[in-house]
DNA sequence: CAAATATGTGAGCAAGCACTCACATTGGCT
DNA sequence: AGCCAATGTGAGTGCTTGCTCACATATTTG
């Protein structure tokens, strides 16, 4: 534990070590989301996004190698958050009610910054494939696996398709609420619980 | 009719009035396309555009005033054939039937070019409203709640979002299809009915 | 035929982009 | 204090992009 020297940075992107580098780090992120919900991804440049994080262009490109490597970021920031609530469901319950439960986190995840949501699941699927990105999507499906095999479950609702296509479903249709401006959370959730549901019970 | 002279391009975008321009347009508009399904976004510039079609840059901005129109005209092309699938299902169907074939119709038009659609929807979000788009796009959700209303359909079946709700789970569900890379096309349409009974079902 | 119009060409421009680098400042040590 | 690593800076570079324009060729018209 008594390195004298720290380790040479091979890599163009460095940990950050004190303080006000974490705030820096923080600040270009929370600069990049803002960008892309304000001005899409036509304004989203590193430049535009150094300048609102108050940091040089520099300092952006200390901590990520990339441009890509800001939105990878920035997805696994939200994803964490989404599995994070996920995992939290109390086992305990019914499946009946923790698929309600995972539907309303996995809606609201969606809901919270529906712009900007809906641009990082474009990046998601145009960037190379990530490994943390992946294995927290596997997490994730993992535990709505365990949800869909509980014995108040219709039988079959599990199959290789259906954690996905019940994601799909449910992006889908807030996507497309965000789209149309839709502010009424209680009547989408409603309508996506029916449509969930509905996928189930048949 | 007996123009002696043609009126001044004004606009910056002339309609072909020969044949061997109609056959440029054609080919940059299937250019465009086949860039976006091989290269994506990042690939899709005009001038790349021009040389996959045989054509100069020059010849590419006679007929569209910017890169957006050329996108915009590629989105038409696919509502329109849509659009024009869906009007001319059989009326004297039962509801059920007509559902049946519309969503059918639906989930192979997106299909069909799978990379293209999923790419077309992600910029038609992106591009600022279009008179011409929106209109497709109400003519079809219209012919959609036609079917609605039908005897055999269940009571309510028709509210204000039935309609979109049922295009955004058809979109979201053959477009997460598509990025996985599903091939069984059988298998994901009966998915879809499932999906899209099961909503109206409850 | 000639004149007029429609169509086609591609070098090049202005602007924006991601990203580098030589240097300045700050903070944590002893 | 004095040293050094960590952090911050922003003008500048090389590249790409959307798009223009002065001009050439093809087609129609009379």
């Amino acid at each position: 534990m008594n390195r004298k020297t720290s380790a040479p940075q091979l890599s163009p992107r460095k940990r950050p070590a004190q303080r006000r580098a974490a705030e820096t780090v923080d600040a270009i992120l929370e600069a990049a989301a803002h960008i892309l919900e304000r001005d899409g991804l036509a304004g989203y440049s590193t430049n535009a996004i150094a300048e609102r994080a108050g940091a040089s262009i520099g300092s952006l490109y200390q901590y990520f190698p990339n441009k890509d490597a800001i939105t990878r970021a920035l997805i696994l920031r939200e994803m964490t958050a989404l599995r994070d609530e996920i995992v939290s469901i109390d086992h305990s319950l019914s499946g009946q009610t923790r698929l309600e439960l995972l539907v309303s986190a996995a809606i609201a995840n969606q809901l919270r910054r529906p712009v900007l949501a809906r641009l990082l699941d474009v990046e998601e699927a145009r960037l190379p494939p990530d490994e943390n990105v992946d294995r927290l999507g596997q997490e994730t499906a993992e535990f709505f696996r365990q949800i869909l095999v509980s014995q108040d479950m219709p039988v079959g609702a599990d199959s290789p398709h259906t954690a996905g296509d019940l994601m799909a479903i449910i992006r889908g249709m807030v996507d497309a609420a965000g789209r149309r401006g839709e502010v009424d959370f209680e009547n989408l959730t409603h309508r996506v619980m029916r449509a969930v549901n509905g996928y189930l019970a048949l």
